[in-house]
DNA sequence: TTTTCACTTTAGAATTATTATAAACTAGTA
DNA sequence: TACTAGTTTATAATAATTCTAAAGTGAAAA
């Protein structure tokens, strides 16, 4: 993803294209992969890669105006953090919890068959189907 | 449930029957649908309920003891919150995120047909439906 | 180009859920 | 009854996240 299409994908969300949402939008979606991470996760990454230091407020304003953008998807994952994702189409995941790893399935690789229906005046969102794994 | 079976199965699982268990089994375990609820929320209607006041430490304690010994699960909700359930049963939730609220779907209402194979030497221990609601 | 102002960033404080601590208590056994 | 390991308790500590208010900055208007 070049520059000006960060650029885009910022101003076409009603987000001005700061230095640091620039930055944090280049290192999260100029990747060919999923990628998954934690504030904290990401916040060390960046540390890293970047030379200037980012508050971890604005790690957390960033990472929640992507979400709410619709960049971003926020993860089920039971547990203290909150996990994020770059994949922001319908699909599922593996969790491992020995490595805290979250893996990506593809929405066509589960098929469901039987659901039931949603109650009272209520309507189905989405579903989304989490399979833990062991060793 | 009566008082005898409490005390049975707090002491089938290694569990000193003490008053606060003994009071907090029944609370949990006397019912005929299942519950769901935070340790905030059984605190309150601990409160409530019940003339002697707990530690919330306690609580915390008894809670995760029960869980433990396998008389609760711990359910998959995004949020800071934990979500606990006297269902232990292999089963899937309906999430109203309008009101916080969890409805059990048990296992033989939702059938999966195609689900991916575990990766690397990991297997899959078990797998969650989660059907997120919207009014 | 300069001015202006709403939007952002920042450091640190506040909040919230949960866990740790260590002293006081108690169930069950000897 | 006395002992001891397991429990409870109040409080402190921790960890993730959100709030706050002051300083900084992008971009529209003059």
């Amino acid at each position: 993803m070049k520059k000006i299409d960060i650029f885009k994908k910022l101003r076409s969300s009603g987000l001005r294209p700061t230095k640091q949402r620039v930055e944090i939008a280049k290192f999260l979606f100029e990747r060919e992969k999923t990628f998954h991470f934690t504030v904290e996760s990401l916040n060390k990454l960046l540390e890293k890669k970047i030379t200037s230091k980012f508050a971890l407020a604005t790690i957390y304003n960033t990472v929640h105006a992507f979400k709410n953008a619709g960049h971003l998807n926020e993860v089920e994952v039971r547990g203290k953090k909150t996990y994020f994702d770059t994949n922001v189409l319908e699909h599922h995941h593996f969790y491992d919890s020995e490595t805290c790893e979250l893996i990506d399935i593809d929405a066509d690789e589960v098929v469901i068959q039987k659901i039931p229906k949603a109650p009272n005046g209520k309507k189905i969102k989405n579903v989304e189907v989490f399979i833990n794994l062991k060793n």
